[in-house]
DNA sequence: AAAATATTGTTAATTAAATCACAGATTCAA
DNA sequence: TTGAATCTGTGATTTAATTAACAATATTTT
């Protein structure tokens, strides 16, 4: 059974809220809590929950514990799946930041860049390889995520080889749409797309 | 009438493409060869071309001026908008980098920063301004833009500034939730959640 | 201990988005 | 010039996601 990607999606924010209040001290929270703390409705949250087959005791709310072990059940891998940032400019530095230090079943432990001035150097905290050994120690440090984060030019070029190394997953933040076998999964983001939708929404809001 | 989320964000992908052809010497494009240049189908491309109104040459394709001159008429504004980066770190250097020197109605024309080293230098090729000067920098300039790209923690701070500054829409990099008023159109992108989604499809591939 | 209240879990209904299916228009081939 | 082929535009259908509605259950109040 896989889950709706939109609550995917929601469990990993919900499961970051959660920790936040069991730091602040709080045992159990209310749907309508956890709701208020997203852009969410109470029956949206008890939905996701209900996805993931965990009840609450009644009454009480969740138990933040509890809930938290159960989204790392079924968001985690067992024992973690190794990273790499391909491109290490100021995006793929941007990335690499926000990863490296934070506890997380997702470990950034090479970063790849053609520029070699940054070679053989730890930039934000991860070793850079020169993309000619991609394929190399993407076998050998058992890397499945790449995050794309190459100039435009260069990204299909690129993509083939992370397809030839047989990566398993793509995030990619070029603004090419990339062509995988379907066996890869892969997700996109697009700034200028994001940018021009909120351009598009302040001129004509929708009610 | 306002267009479906979707349609609007491939509408701005679609758009690029068709420069793209045009560049390359091309006039017309049939909606199968869109698609193919997406992750799309050629029924999707038609409808997303119907909603904005535009019809072919029968059997010729689309002429890809006129579609982008559609396309440009529903997403861009007459004027062109104003947008700011708030915090020039990692992140905010990479949105900026990308939307400087690109032909756009969207001009990036301001940042801002707390780091008083960064401030009234040229940035990734536009002006850093000190936080404390944003309401009065976007009401001078007519920034009706913001992107926001500061450190977590001086997210929901940094936010209510905004609001106070009368912003219109706002998209947000940072992992925090943010609480606008609902006249505030707000997109957010959380790289945290994207990763843990690539990472749970890559577990437990759909089919 | 009965009544009122608050909260969950889930079925049913609704809405949004994508896909199917096909008529109509144009071009191409013979 | 007829017939086959190709491509568009769109009504109908399907699928995915959200929201409404409410019974069941625990808690609090009186």
């Amino acid at each position: 059974m896989t889950l709706p990607e939109r609550t995917v999606e929601r469990l990993s924010e919900y499961r970051r809220s959660l920790l936040q209040c069991l730091e602040e001290g709080k045992t159990h929270i209310f749907s309508h809590e956890l709701a208020d703390l997203h852009h969410n409705t109470a029956v949206q949250v008890r939905r996701d929950i209900m996805f993931i087959g965990y009840t609450s005791m009644q009454r009480k709310g969740y138990d933040l514990r509890e809930l938290v072990d159960v989204i790392g059940d079924i968001l985690d891998s067992e024992r973690g799946l190794n990273v790499a940032v391909i491109g290490i400019g100021n995006l793929g530095k941007a990335v690499t930041t926000y990863f490296v230090g934070k506890r997380s079943k997702l470990n950034i432990i090479a970063t790849f860049d053609v520029d070699t001035t940054k070679i053989d150097r730890v930039i934000s905290g991860v070793k850079c390889y020169p993309l000619s050994r991609l394929k190399e120690v993407v076998e050998a440090q058992q890397i499945s995520i790449a995050i794309l984060t190459v100039p435009a030019d260069s990204a299909a070029e690129v993509t083939a080889q992370l397809v030839e190394a047989d990566i398993k997953g793509l995030m990619n933040f070029t603004t090419v749409p990339l062509n995988v076998p379907p066996e890869i999964y892969l997700d996109e983001f697009d700034m200028i797309t994001s940018l021009e939708k909120v351009a598009y929404f302040v001129k004509s809001p929708q009610n």
